[in-house]
DNA sequence: CCAATTGTTCAATAACTTTTGAACTAAGGA
DNA sequence: TCCTTAGTTCAAAAGTTATTGAACAATTGG
């Protein structure tokens, strides 16, 4: 019940370019890292897209290797794989998370910042 | 006889990174970035592609600003928009090149280094 | 002027990408 | 068990991208 994955040395450049290359993938990529590290489900990302259309570009960045996704009950949770990123392309990620944030083109990240544990 | 480019500030980032993930056009970028400057005109590239095909992907790149041409008689003089790029995407274009070269799956950058003046 | 060099444009084609709705699977709760 | 929630798969449609060869334009050198 585990969804494939490319190993970190797997990861390809071009590919890696092509798949954030796309106004809708690099929308969840920023959300992602702003929730540092903390793992979304799909239905999250209702913001950017229909469900089939978000399991399609989810789809796309995990076979890149920019996400990670863990089978958790009927639940995909998401994650950057920021460090596998990193080792494979140093400073990358954070230069295009740079770059989207001061993009005024881009949409602003919605959502409530990092608050994890909201309380009641 | 001056070939359209975008003003820094409209240099969009899901553009150029859709143009980077394109193989012929990483290795295009990457032998300029190995030439430290020096314009080189279409020619130069042919190892990349077709006469016809790098008239193609070479207008990508020039569109999405990502280089300059610049008309020198019959030759179209390219060189790579590093500081523009720096300037709007601080790191990357770094981070791309560093993480191309370091890549063994993309093909090593041919020519003969940064020898500018070759002495007869 | 003539020929060579440099690169573009055009039309055709093939291949890939994105988006959609309908149907589906799989797990969890009442 | 039945219903709901979460997400996938499929096929179709629409759109975009890459590649090619033939024809073209513009400049330069003889």
């Amino acid at each position: 019940m585990t969804l494939p994955h490319p190993n970190t040395d797997q990861i390809s450049l071009p590919i890696v370019l092509g798949v954030l290359g796309d106004p809708t993938r690099l929308a969840i990529v920023r959300y992602l890292a702003s929730k540092q590290g903390v793992p979304l489900n799909c239905s999250q990302f209702l913001d950017f897209g229909s469900k089939t259309n978000l399991s399609y570009h989810l789809a796309k960045l995990r076979e890149a290797g920019v996400t990670r996704a863990e089978v958790v009950g009927t639940n995909r949770m998401i994650t950057l794989r920021r460090a596998d990123l990193d080792a494979r392309f140093p400073g990358l990620l954070d230069s295009v998370i740079a770059a989207a944030g001061d993009d005024p083109a881009l949409p602003a990240v919605g959502g409530h910042d990092i608050e994890v544990h909201a309380r009641p």
